[in-house]
DNA sequence: CAATAAGTTGACCGTACTCTCAACTTATTT
DNA sequence: AAATAAGTTGAGAGTACGGTCAACTTATTG
């Protein structure tokens, strides 16, 4: 659907663009802290027209990684076009945490808690797409039976943490984390678990939370 | 043994003992950020003494947590004590993690690379204990014979990332973090790990890395 | 081609932080 | 109780950042 709000003048709609190409790079090169005047002078505007356009640096980080749910949302959706359901899970997490280590800016995102973009129907999709692929797993018996879909928050802020520790030495080295999470998530591992699982509000909270 | 040098004025190092534990206690409750105004003025002192005593931000993080590495290397006699070489590696990461969930300014410091302690001797001592509680519960047969020392980072890295996000709303929500982590660590979960283990000059690369 | 609305500029304000130093105060020494 | 060394003070320099706005420029419209 095309936005209900009247489209922007040219020169305008040029330098937006401008502004989310650029901040994309910088926030993908040096993390999400990188400064909006840098962002302005970069893109080659001056920092008053950044700031008209986004008024936040949330706002600008949300236009930057708009479109991250759906690609999350497709990933699950191939995720799910795997026949085995434990091959489903393990590509679904791969792909994920392959897009926080392709992108220091996003592995931010998931990691802090920041802007808590209004949730989408992208969301929601992606959502029951990822409740069906740890049901799916889980009900095959390859996965735990008492892990959750909230669990799976451990993989994204553990791997996030590896990604950024070890980005300068060893790029790679998030996969033997996350294979070890992965062992550990398997039927055949399980052992009683200390602490009930996050409840989705809770989960909820954390992603909200800011500070 | 003594310190060689001179022993300082007694109101100085009043001051100085002020300082330190001040920091402490607002490195743990609100992590390694604080100002060092902030601090200094907390602790009743101008910032000026406190540039006098710890001219660097890192001298300061130092004086205050100099003290840890010498509780992990208790922690791990502890924990080599215990009969059971998989009890044993368990308590040892169970207790460091309750350090760093108990303290966010030690949860920071084994997250950020940081200041570089020169290497004592107590560090020289953990390490070894480190290194027998590893070998020891791979040796037993519980512990999967493809994981090194190294990877204890992924734990540790791990389960602060997950302190840090839930400290508001589960404070021991990392508590099953581990436990699916411990799951994976076992012998009877291992599946081929797809990435080589960090080698231990990389993992010091990596700690020592400041940026 | 006006006329007007839309957008841009960049200097500037306020804030917060790190760090310095000359003047001052306090402890220690003899 | 001087004399001296040691330590403290707090204003302020320097920096970087987010954010604002009146004056200016540019696109669009009739």
């Amino acid at each position: 659907m095309p936005p209900r709000t009247k489209p922007l003048r040219k020169d305008a709609q040029r330098n937006r663009d401008l502004l989310v190409t650029t901040a994309r790079e910088l926030f993908a090169a040096r993390g999400l802290d990188v400064s909006l005047d840098e962002i302005a002078r970069t893109a080659g505007v001056s920092s008053g027209t950044l700031y008209n356009h986004f008024p936040d640096r949330a706002d600008l980080v949300e236009a930057v990684f708009a479109d991250r749910v759906a690609t999350v949302a497709e990933i699950a959706e191939h995720a799910l076009a795997i026949a085995d359901p434990w091959a489903g899970l393990v590509h679904f997490l791969e792909r994920v945490c392959e897009l926080q280590a392709a992108d220091r800016g996003y592995n931010d995102l998931v990691s802090r808690r920041l802007p808590q973009a209004p949730p989408t129907e992208d969301h929601a999709r992606g959502y029951e797409l990822m409740v069906r692929i740890i049901d799916r797993a889980r009900e095959s018996g390859a996965l735990r039976d008492d892990v959750t879909l909230e669990d799976m928050a451990f993989v994204t802020w553990g791997t996030a943490r590896t990604v950024e520790a070890t980005a300068g030495v060893r790029p790679q080295a998030w996969r033997r984390h996350l294979a070890l999470m992965l062992d550990g998530l398997r039927a055949t591992a399980a052992r009683p678990l200390p602490e009930p699982p996050l409840r989705p509000e809770e989960l909820a909270d954390i992603m909200r939370a800011c500070s």
